[in-house]
DNA sequence: GCCTCCATGTAACACGTTACATGATTCG
DNA sequence: CGAATCATGTAACGTGTTACATGGAGGC
């Protein structure tokens, strides 16, 4: 139940058609929700018929057909509302935790190499966060918008940051990707 | 696809009937992969069709309907293949980031109460775990399946860590669960 | 005219969730 | 006998994923 908040959020900030949505998850918004374009135009019917979307008549007219749609008065309410809701926190769903016991049953060959996959992967976020962070949050006009935004890029550096040191630990604990090993039972 | 492969690891572990397996996924794997009984029945009989597992004839004549299953050749060889298979992590996917951003529009009033439930839902995970640490993991006499499996349960501790960590900035950043505030808008 | 991109959409399926159905055993 | 529990299963639905369809606009 949160991807329409999560279109409602972006069109708060600003009107769009579902397309131009669409880029703006691949964007922004993907880094915690991500989203295909036929979820949004799916969500976008949704919406609009529970009358908390509504399509924007054309400023430009015949312009292709690009539909805009803006948030009513009850969608800024419904989207309040949410913010404060109750709603615990999804458990942890991790394949490659899964792995792990999988392969303590059945060994660890390949394995090893997956983590360093996954290492650089982390990486890579991590990197992508940090220089977000460099860009949009540097100055100290914080106002309270900036500071929980700040909050959120914030949960996602410490989070990747958590993942690879676990992997590092993990590589250590398997040794080097291992060429050859005995015992390919166990 | 990883529910199969859950699966056929608690299979491997211990051939069980369907309500067993549920009953086990409640107790441990659930932490890194929930699933319910509906789809537990499901996927048993997709991995019998599949040729990985089959049902074992009963020991004790006339017990119900029970019906017990273990893991062929042909699953093993699949899970261990797996294990080594090349598959990205999922991308972070959480409604508690999605509703700061919200809220960062909206206005965060009811938020820093959600946070201090949270936290304390994270806590909760967290003493758990530890539990489990000290209960299982404590001795030295560490086979490599006793030292992948730590390595499993500290990847939950440091997880559920790096929450509450966060989660205290957040609250910081938030101030105490606002009774009153100026501006309910914004 | 043709190809590409833009923009919206349909269809089908996989996975997960919730509610309910069925029959057998156990216990008071 | 009746109720509770065990054990397996059906049905319906919501969300997310993938592939494909349609039709207009702009460029060569």
């Amino acid at each position: 139940m949160s991807l329409p908040h999560a279109i409602l959020t972006a069109l708060l900030e600003k009107p769009s058609s579902g397309l131009e949505l669409t880029r703006r998850f691949d964007k922004s918004i993907r880094y915690f929700w991500s989203a295909t374009h036929q979820q949004i135009y799916r969500e976008l019917g949704r919406l609009e018929q529970a009358g908390l979307i509504r399509e924007l008549p054309q400023q430009l007219p015949s312009q292709g057909q690009r539909k805009e749609y803006e948030v009513l008065p009850a969608g800024r309410a419904e989207l309040a509302a949410w913010v404060a809701r109750p709603e615990d926190p999804k458990p942890l769903r991790d394949a490659l935790l899964l792995r792990l016991r999988a392969a303590a049953l059945v060994g660890p060959q390949g394995l090893a190499a997956e983590l360093h996959r996954h290492r650089a992967l982390h990486q890579q976020a991590l990197d992508e966060y940090l220089t977000i962070e460099r860009r949009d949050f540097t100055a100290d006009r914080t106002t309270e918008a900036d500071r929980l935004q700040h909050l959120v890029l914030r949960a996602g550096i410490s989070l990747e940051t958590n993942w690879i040191a676990w992997l590092d630990e993990a590589a250590t604990e398997l040794g080097p990707p291992e060429p050859f090993t005995a015992d390919p039972h166990r």
